[in-house]
DNA sequence: TCTATGTATGATGTATACATCACACACTAT
DNA sequence: ATAGTGTGTGATGTATACATCATACATAGA
């Protein structure tokens, strides 16, 4: 099993956690057909639950930004504007070469030691060609970034801005050849942390999501 | 009855959005003690409605970030750290900055209109000393701006800033003078645009938000 | 006295019944 | 045939009963 982990074993999950897990990881995995129209009932059907849990997770995904709803017709995977790529990738850059600018000068050896193992478990899984392995572990990579800066809000809002452009899919957003482009563009980014260059390390950041924004908008 | 309300007048209000509003806006006018003890239970008596309303109003204020949530203990208002102004007012610059920029160049006049009918409203609030709506003002004021350059996905996001630091309180945000002077501040701003120089717009900007950081983050 | 355990209490989690309401579809009167 | 009306259906909104579970406190035994 290995170290990164994104969902800690939970045992004993109540129902909503149940539902939302799933529902979350069926969007972000892109298992929900477009345009497919989900209830409260079809849901605790498919779960046997009962609405109330089901409805807390619709609610929550909902104001996530994974889910849009329609007055008495039911939820729907939400579609992502090219607009909103574009304010998301902007976004980004600006909280991440914030938390870049604020790690590099501080970062402990352990912790770039962290940063670097998730990128070994992600070569592993671009040996593997496992594309969704390799997403979760993009957003890990970031995400931990953020929390050794102690950026804890900019985090928060980071997940729910990565999970957005997760909905388009693993197969867009891994291309071939895309997976050993990114580690590559991490690598980067961790060695100016290394050095403790924040200017470096802003700089491979900001080319990193340049590349990133190309892939997310060659998408239709 | 005024041209901007924030609240649209809404009649038949569902239980539940009844009970969003009543709570947020206690939240946000500072009506509730830092640490009183909120339950589902307290509320639902309260208000004389079923605990299932008070509920998804509750997950969804915490979702906001306006109320955190112990376990078997009950929801406060939740705490904001200085670390977390921070990143409030670097992410409003980040946006904001982005906003004006993209508007400046296509502004319209009656967009220009608008902005300047909202700051005419601000004056009047000022001359009656009704902080609360100045601060309503304020908010409608950049929010209107992020919507007329089409950053949606900032907008949403702005608000949602923009009330974790109105739980500080309006007394503390717009002490004796402030509010005139964030008056002028926005009139710069929108001088800059009507212009349509971006560089002035993020500049005044810039200007009117690290006052706002000094204000915010000389609350303890 | 100290520790362990029982138990009441308060809080949340969930199922379920019923209310409401928008919409589609059928039917009727013109 | 068509406009207007009735009605079934599906979806959400809300109340409520019951289950679960953590905690605090009391109490009994060592």
């Amino acid at each position: 099993m290995s170290k990164f982990d994104l969902k800690p074993i939970q045992k004993n999950k109540t129902s909503k956690e149940l539902v939302y897990d799933e529902l979350k990881s069926a969007i972000l995995h892109g298992t929900i057909p477009k345009d497919e129209l989900i209830t409260e009932i079809s849901l605790s059907k498919s779960f046997d639950v009962s609405r109330t849990p089901v409805r807390e997770s619709l609610a929550e995904l909902t104001k996530e930004g994974l889910l849009e709803h329609e007055q008495r017709k039911g939820f729907k995977v939400r579609h992502i504007s090219e607009n909103e790529k574009e304010q998301i990738i902007y976004l980004r850059k600006s909280m991440e070469k914030e938390g870049v600018r604020k790690l590099a000068p501080i970062i402990t050896e352990e912790q770039i030691q962290e940063l670097d193992d998730i990128l070994s478990e992600q070569e592993d899984a671009a040996q593997n060609d496992d594309r969704l392995r390799n997403i979760e572990l993009d957003q890990m990579f970031h995400k931990t970034i953020l929390e050794f800066a102690e950026q804890n809000m900019f985090k928060k809002i980071f997940i729910d801005l990565h999970n957005l452009t997760r909905v388009i899919g693993h197969e867009a957003l891994m291309k071939p050849g895309r997976m050993e482009e990114v580690i590559k563009e991490h690598r980067a980014i961790l060695e100016g942390l290394q050095e403790q260059d924040e200017h470096i390390a802003m700089d491979k950041l900001d080319y990193h999501l340049s590349n990133t924004e190309t892939v997310v908008k060659n998408i239709k």
